[in-house]
DNA sequence: GAATTTTTTGCATTCCTATGCAAAATTCCT
DNA sequence: AGGAATTTTGCATAGGAATGCAAAAAATTC
């Protein structure tokens, strides 16, 4: 049966004290007696009460709930981000609010309309983008955003992201290393600054050798569309020789349509790297040589910089974690 | 510079009307005429307000949260389900505080504490399992749960899972037709209800057929551990000709021991059958037989159930969806 | 032991919105 | 048009915890 809710007023009755006695006792650092912090600590127990977080968030003004946009979790790097991101909020005494933005199609603005009504603390953007108008509207409520894994180079927004650019240089170099005669990119959303990066570095390496891409193809992040983009590459008379695919999830679709339909060999007739290293990147029927997004170091400082930004710090910092090469056996 | 929060009180100022009536515009169903209600609607746009879901919810009781638990992400199948939980959740009003019970390593408890103070309208439990304390305290609050992926046989608690006995048994089908001469079986977790279920049902049907089961191993439903359960079970003179994994995730690990260490070819020399059917298990590269777990019937089903329970219905049902053998090929 | 400082405690108010109730305004009906 | 029925509106209060302020209690000092 559904009892009544359990309140403060409710422990101080039983425990003979005031309600600002029970309200101190559960804020830490307030100031109350061994005597009746004893006595509260009983009557809390019996009565198996715990503070109403929603009616402190009114007073303090602060929620304690962090708003955790998500575009998908098709690859598997968004899943585990958003559980580390997660797990070191809990840490700090913060709780996610999860929204995943796949469902409305390009519009995350209805999204951040109904975070911000949840008075969040703050907003991890993971690899979704914000329309400068919200991300007024957010500083208009005082509410930091963060863009994880993702820039805006206009907008004054936090940022932690991998050093994409240098990323796609080393992409390059572990390409160039195997010699080839023709160098391919599979790409994935042209909007997102990852892509743009990743590709800039690339090509800015490529470029420093004195090579030139050979061809192109668009997966747009994207299992499906990554698969097509790799037929599209390599159903021609003189195929790419050495591939850098974006991310590592696009890369396996382009693994699996390289070696299963084309019948090639990897790496000896191609050879391919990735980025990001997701967990299946190391799976022996992959293999993949891939550029590793330090995942752990992006989430501590992205949970940094959020909190201290929580706690005031105005300072807008675009942070970038080197990334590192990771050599498999997609490479030669 | 941090302005403000907007209230219902600075509209209704603007609006020239009263706040109650701010409230009633917000309020679907309420009473509000033409006239005011688009006063108040320029006022709130002009003023950019929303009303604060955490006011709202001290009166009424509700919170519109519902709380998920997860233990972990690296089975895509969880990712799966968390995404389209949270999707089929916000389509209903909700939106999802996530927790992520792996951190603390077996307890809980102190999760659902945390939860709790949250006033969350129920609990999704995904694939954990909930003591029978916690289980009665959330009744205590008035809070329903739903375990999902997962059932608790003693506990009166709602349950929304496939039907996994049938699924074992359907796993058995598949491995028979391809009249193999040792059976094993590479399990899961031994404490979940999910692998009990599946392995009953397996050997259930192998009984039916007038076989026993050749060996057995345990990979605790992670991978690395899913890959030394492999090794052991291979690493004999006589090693089993067909398989049956607890999951895909763990199956996927066994397929690579199998055919890269082993040198054993798939399905010819060992057919193997997993269980979730997770988009890896359609990757070319695995092509793997195995049954699926309706997920978005079990998603849809589970939210209607909760939400269902959340209006008051006292029912405890534990549902079980038909799961479906996906016959590719790893089996013969 | 008295006087002073420090700590603890309770009172009253605040946060923002929803809602029962009664008054005011509007609509309806003859 | 006039009264009844209905709708709209505002007032006042509630929901649960935090906090400034002043009073009470405890600790410290001489």
């Amino acid at each position: 049966m559904n009892s009544k809710q359990v309140t403060s007023v409710d422990v101080a009755r039983r425990a003979g004290v005031s309600q600002s006695a029970v309200s101190r006792f559960f804020t830490p650092g307030a100031s109350v007696s061994k005597k009746t912090a004893e006595k509260i600590r009983i009557a809390a127990e019996e009565l198996g009460y715990r503070p109403n977080v929603l009616a402190r968030a009114m007073i303090t003004g602060k929620s304690r709930i962090i708003g955790v946009v998500v575009y998908y979790f098709e690859n598997q790097f968004y899943p585990e981000a958003v559980e580390k991101l997660s797990i070191a909020l809990q840490e700090n005494g913060y709780h996610v609010l999860l929204f995943m933005a796949s469902s409305t199609i390009g519009d995350v603005e209805p999204v951040i309309q109904e975070i911000l009504s949840y008075q969040v603390d703050g907003l991890i953007m993971v690899s979704v983008s914000l329309s400068s108008t919200l991300a007024e509207r957010c500083r208009d409520h005082g509410i930091p955003v963060l863009l994880f894994n993702r820039e805006q180079p206009a907008d004054r927004l936090r940022a932690v992201t991998s050093d994409n650019y240098q990323g796609g240089r080393m992409a390059a170099q572990l390409l160039l290393k195997g010699e080839p005669k023709r160098i391919a990119h599979l790409a994935g959303f042209a909007g997102a600054s990852t892509q743009i990066d990743r590709e800039a570095g690339f090509l800015a390496a490529l470029k420093d050798a004195g090579r030139e891409l050979h061809s192109r193809a668009d997966g747009n992040f994207h299992y499906v569309e990554a698969s097509d983009a790799a037929r599209e590459l390599f159903d021609v008379a003189e195929p790419p020789d050495a591939l850098f695919v974006s991310d590592d999830h696009m890369a396996i679709a382009a693994l699996d349509v390289i070696r299963l339909e084309f019948k090639l060999r990897v790496p000896e007739d191609v050879a391919v790297v990735g980025f990001d290293d997701i967990p299946q990147a190391a799976w022996p029927s992959f293999n993949l040589s891939t550029i590793r997004q330090p995942i752990n170091q992006m989430v501590s400082t992205a949970v940094a910089e959020l909190i201290d930004a929580i706690d005031g710090n105005q300072d807008v910092r675009k942070i970038r974690i080197p990334p590192v090469p990771i050599v498999r056996g997609t490479t030669r």
